[in-house]
DNA sequence: GCTGAAATCGCCTAACG
DNA sequence: CGTTAGGCGATTTCAGC
């Protein structure tokens, strides 16, 4: 089932903290159409359920002079259980790389990197990514500009889910 | 430079907002060592001046029935600055579309989308994405797990980025 | 069970030094 | 940047549905 154990309440506060993590609780109530007790209670409830695993300022990398971006497709040379979640745990470990997702298809994993500059990156693929065990073929795009970077889930597809199961 | 115009106290500021968004601005003021009034002020600043982009909830995507996020690469027929942004345009619609980024190489774009079942996804590229003007190839690859997915930037690398330079 | 109302507590946020 | 101080939000308690 869709939305799970959530009533259009809490998906309204989802939502709306998903928008603007650091509303009062107060206004979130005014928003979702609650008084602010049970509204604080749901918002803990979500939090404690897992349905919000944080809250994050939205920091503008290239303000502070994290110039690149570049998406890695990474090949590795054996894909034995133990091999994989190495390389994962080795990517855990490395503060340029930001995300990392095992893929289906030919590539084993796509990492999002950030760095300060090129040569910053270029020294991060040579002397750690290509250097690590069992990495096969990377290759690297740079992001040339972005053009959409919306965090987070699109209610608005849930929630014409919800309306067309009714 | 790096870190145009911050001192350790903004940065440390970014940092904890970034792990913490909610945090109240009396604690934030006790973990960067100043007091609430002139933190607040620096928080404020940081939002005008656009270090601070917004804050958002970190939503479980699997909790809200969002069981699939799939990377798309897209090639584009014609490369013309007009069509490179009206594709740009068109990605800002699609909800199920959260990241799109111009890139160099063989593609032009990669696309970050989620959507709550691989059928609801193959609508989307076959109806929506395959479908839309100028679109030349697209090559997907389903997520098959989630390794890291770090929002924000490495403060640590900057850090001891200017600690280096200094 | 849930929600809402009242009251307390703590924080936010001005004004000033 | 710190201190003070007033107003507002957060959070607990308690009553009602």
């Amino acid at each position: 089932m869709a939305g799970t154990g959530l009533d259009p309440i809490d998906r309204k506060i989802l939502a709306e903290l998903q928008a603007d993590g650091r509303m009062t609780n107060v206004e979130l109530a005014r928003r979702v159409g609650i008084s602010a007790p049970p509204c604080l209670r749901r918002v803990r409830t979500l939090e404690e359920q897992g349905y919000i695993r944080g809250y994050h300022a939205e920091v503008d990398p290239r303000r502070l002079s994290f110039e690149v971006q570049v998406f890695a497709m990474v090949g590795l040379q054996s894909q034995a259980q133990s091999d994989l979640s190495a390389f994962e745990e080795r990517c855990g470990k490395w503060p340029l790389v930001r995300e990392c997702h095992m893929l289906n298809g030919e590539v084993d994993f796509i990492l999002k990197c950030v760095a300060p500059d090129l040569s910053t990156f270029q020294d991060f693929l040579t002397s750690e990514l290509l250097a690590a065990p069992n990495v096969g073929s990377v290759k690297t795009s740079l992001v040339i500009r972005g053009a959409k970077d919306e965090p987070g889930v699109p209610f608005e597809v849930l929630e014409e889910r919800l309306s067309r199961s009714a």
